[in-house]
DNA sequence: CTTGACTCCGTACTAAGGTACGTAGTGCAG
DNA sequence: CTGCACTACGTACCTTAGTACGGAGTCAAG
């Protein structure tokens, strides 16, 4: 069974273009396979598939190229010190928990605009701006700087 | 009190630049208030920070200036058939899910890694993709296009 | 009533993330 | 052994989302 592709294959399992593999490698974000002696054609192995996919899964979620790389040079070397590794984990983790925690408000947001929407009855927060600043608690604005305060 | 302000403050306030208020303005995110009787300076109500806030925290999870201003325009009118703003509300909630089933299958990933850093005992998978690939069940590439078919 | 910070507006420039294009090489099918 | 699709590589171009700039107007404080 032949486990490795070519450009065109991998980008087409990977859902991308031929192009887009080849600016990925001049990224940095995939390695580019040496190719077989004096210019043939180069094999792409499915690992490299699935690390496209996941970066453009990534970049869905708002992550950049640069930090889907950052996630993908995260690595536990057991042999060692790998407190660096783990801090900048910790940090990716706290970064995708504001992400859920926001993704969960527009959600309730939109739930709450699907459910007022055939709504007989009386009907509050007819938009997603309305049902958050519900949801916050009516976030005052600090409102510092009223006008023409020379602060900075 | 004043409820008010300018553009220099409305954008300290939203924790943007003014010519960031001035482009999504052009953009048509935020309505530009008129500018009171002969060119003075325009005011800012607080519900224009709010919603600056709004598409800075929608851009990070992920969502395009042009997707932000479709959840924007998203409402409920009560007097209106709202099927089709239903419609679209349901199809963003679900676009959200998605977004939170891979923060939520990164957020795994992530934990393990750290999970698996400092420990002296056995260690499989050291990196995120080990992780998502192990998740997910080893999911085989249905590695159609092996080698130069000519599909499309 | 001037001065310095701020605003208005248009246009130009930038960075990220691709996408397209042209030329030359490769490789299997017929 | 030749044609046609596909690959390699470099460079150019495009879209999105701002950011910077320059000149003219505004406003409040001194």
């Amino acid at each position: 069974m032949m486990t490795e592709l070519t450009i065109g294959s991998a980008a087409k399992n990977a859902g991308v273009g031929v192009e887009t593999i080849r600016f990925y490698e001049r990224k940095g974000l995939i390695e580019q396979p040496l190719k077989p002696r004096h210019g043939g054609y180069r094999s792409y192995p499915i690992e490299t598939v699935r690390r496209i996919r996941f970066v453009r899964q990534a970049q869905e979620i708002g992550f950049s190229l640069r930090e889907i790389e950052e996630l993908l040079s995260l690595r536990a070397d057991p042999s060692a010190d790998c407190s660096e590794v783990r801090e900048r984990a910790a940090a990716k983790l706290e970064e995708v928990d504001q992400k859920m925690a926001q993704l969960g408000r527009i959600r309730s947001a939109l739930d709450e605009l699907i459910a007022a929407c055939p709504g007989r009855g009386a009907l509050r927060r007819c938009s997603i701006m309305e049902s958050l600043v519900a949801a916050t608690g009516e976030t005052r604005v600090p409102a510092k700087a009223d006008h023409q305060e020379s602060a900075r």
